[in-house]
DNA sequence: ATAGGGTTAG
């Protein structure tokens, strides 16, 4: 075949091997002088060689030859790649992988597959598996080159084709390594693909493949992000069956799950979560302590973030800057931001730097209690000291600015961010664009709604919300509701504040029945009312005077285990108990007729 | 290879 191809067109390899009537490819002379080409690094030369005939062919020749370093393979592959931006077929890189592979040279494996994957055509599980089965039939080999590909997958962010690769490895009888289950496990919950973590771990437990601790932690760190703690639950059962015992991970994953998870005494829960693994003999950590402080402090329970903040250090756990800003959050959103500032000296005190997510808070907090001066001073001093001050920080102080309707100092802002090359998002056009509505001046809003487009940055629903609320206070509720529709038209999905806003719009111009339609609508996009909706509901109700039916919207709130809120208890104030409600043991009202 | 923190709309 080498001879018929030399006659119809002499490649310059013609110069090494006519001297012998063979194959060049076998040709022990012409192999070591391309062997030593490559080493070096006589690439001109060989591009010459090569030009005539194609890299990928040439790399087959190579893989043939009857000599040769693996690692000279590897050094012609990535120059080819370079030179030529050629792709190599599969059968090259299953060949070269299964070279690598009986040299125990892994790593390079790993670099290999990374390119395949990343750079070559599509590939296909099944291509591969048949070419790897192809070249070598050492079962040993095949099962860690293909392991390495599915590791390649995992880490080039290809979960469906890892994830079919798992399916389908016991086909070719091929088993993955517990790094990379774990690995994939890992990114599929960083995907948020709960769904694929639960089919991966059964699959594991099934087929006996190796699991760990890490495995069960994945699992469950993974179920407790998307809320589902009983299922979390279910897995600590599993451990037990196989004798693995919950470590500090396991537990922090469970109780940032209950943390984060709505519902009443949901740190109720969370707090047993740190007595239960105490018990048990695990201690708790920084991080442990840290989760709790910050969902106490969420759950505007900051004294119980504070009481465990004593408790900490008490363990002798040192605080760091998470756990500061945790604590600092929680007393800015309280309003109490003298004992935030406190907070940050005391991180001075202790060598911690306060970073930009505590200037952050404090801001905020200054922005909270309209200490506005106090803000834009915290602020600039940062900004002097080279903090790198992000969008966040300019959104929150442009935020205070519009609130306050001083427009001019929040466009000084605005302005300054161009300077220093921090890119507006479409929060900071928010906070700009809701400023001018409260103020009253729609062309100012309009203005900037255009120049955000213009820029390509895309409403979003909170830019929406903003409109819809502008809207509805113009009494304008028809176009608020055009609005609504645009937004489903572009594939935005409303929130309950969307809903909310509407439905108040609708009850601040005495149209409660309307209110009630778009309460039915709300729930028929697959949106749950809350206690927002309820208060709107309610107030609106009265407004109209007809409190028979508000009371039933709060015994339905009631019923459905919303816990009413400030505003909610508010309302009942100001509003039913003049009319003869009075509330009973449960918060439910009932008319006392006497009083009316 | 697994666990924790920030804004804007109600």
């Amino acid at each position: 075949m080498y001879c018929l191809r030399r006659l119809t067109a002499p490649p310059p390899l013609l110069l090494y091997t006519l001297a012998t009537c063979r194959p060049f490819t076998s040709d022990p002379d012409f192999q070591s002088q391309i062997s030593s080409l490559i080493s070096n690094h006589k690439w001109s030369q060989l591009k010459r060689i090569i030009e005539s005939s194609n890299p990928t062919d040439f790399l087959h020749q190579l893989l043939n030859f009857s000599n040769i370093n693996s690692d000279l393979i590897v050094s012609f592959f990535k120059w080819s790649q370079h030179a030529f931006k050629v792709t190599h077929s599969v059968e090259n890189y299953t060949k070269l992988s299964i070279l690598l592979a009986n040299d125990k040279k892994y790593p390079k494996i790993r670099s290999l597959l990374h390119i395949f994957v990343k750079e070559g055509k599509p590939i296909s599980i099944s291509t591969f598996c048949n070419a790897l089965l192809n070249v070598s039939d050492n079962s040993c080999a095949n099962s860690v080159v293909f392991d390495m590909l599915i590791l390649a997958c995992v880490k080039n962010e290809m979960l469906d084709l890892a994830l079919e690769g798992f399916r389908r490895a016991g086909d070719y009888g091929f088993k993955l390594s517990l790094v990379s289950c774990n690995l994939m496990l890992s990114a599929l919950v960083k995907d948020g693909r709960i769904g694929n973590v639960e089919f991966v771990y059964k699959e594991m437990i099934r087929r006996r493949i190796r699991f760990n601790l890490i495995t069960f932690n994945m699992v469950i760190s993974g179920l407790c992000k998307s809320g589902r703690l009983n299922k979390a639950g279910d897995i600590i059962e599993d451990m037990k069956v196989y004798g693995i015992v919950p470590d500090v991970v396991t537990y922090n994953s469970l109780i940032a799950g209950y943390c984060k998870r709505g519902g009443a005494g949901k740190m109720y829960k969370a707090d047993k979560m740190l007595k239960e693994m105490v018990e048990r003999g695990i201690y708790a950590n920084v991080i442990t302590y840290n989760t709790l402080i910050d969902g106490f402090c969420k759950d505007d329970n900051v004294a119980a973030g504070v009481r465990l903040f004593k408790e900490m250090k008490e363990q002798g756990l040192s605080p760091d800057v998470i756990t500061y800003n945790s604590l600092i959050n929680g007393l800015c959103a309280e309003g109490k931001i003298e004992e935030a500032i406190g907070l940050r000296d005391e991180m001075l005190e202790r060598g911690l730097k306060p970073n930009i997510v505590t200037y952050n808070a404090l801001i905020n907090g200054f922005s909270k209690k309209k200490m506005l001066k106090e803000a834009r001073e915290l602020f600039d001093n940062i900004v002097k000291e080279g903090v790198d001050v992000n969008v966040l920080t300019h959104n929150t102080l442009i935020n205070a600015y519009c609130k306050a309707s001083k427009f001019e100092e929040a466009l000084v802002v605005y302005n300054s961010m161009m300077e220093k090359m921090v890119s507006p998002n479409v929060s900071t056009y928010n906070c700009l664009i809701g400023g001018y509505y409260h103020d009253g001046n729609v062309e100012a809003a309009q203005r900037l709604l255009d120049e955000m487009e213009e820029k390509g940055l895309k409403a979003d629903v909170v830019t929406y919300n903003i409109r819809i609320d502008a809207m509805c206070k113009k009494g304008e509720t028809r176009k608020a509701i055009r609005l609504l529709d645009e937004m489903l038209k572009k594939g935005l999905n409303p929130s309950h504040v969307t809903y909310n806003t509407l439905i108040d719009g609708y009850c601040k111009q005495g149209n409660p029945n309307a209110a009630l339609t778009m309460k039915k609508r709300m729930e028929k996009e697959g949106k749950r009312p809350n206690v927002v909706t309820y208060n709107v509901l309610i107030k609106g109700f009265c407004g109209s005077n007809k409190f028979e039916e508000a009371n039933r919207f709060l015994n339905a709130m009631l019923e459905k285990g919303l816990a009413p809120n400030q505003v909610t208890y508010d309302i009942i104030k100001e509003e039913m108990m003049e009319k003869g409600f009075v509330p009973d043991i449960d918060g439910h009202l009932y008319h006392d007729s006497a009083k009316s």
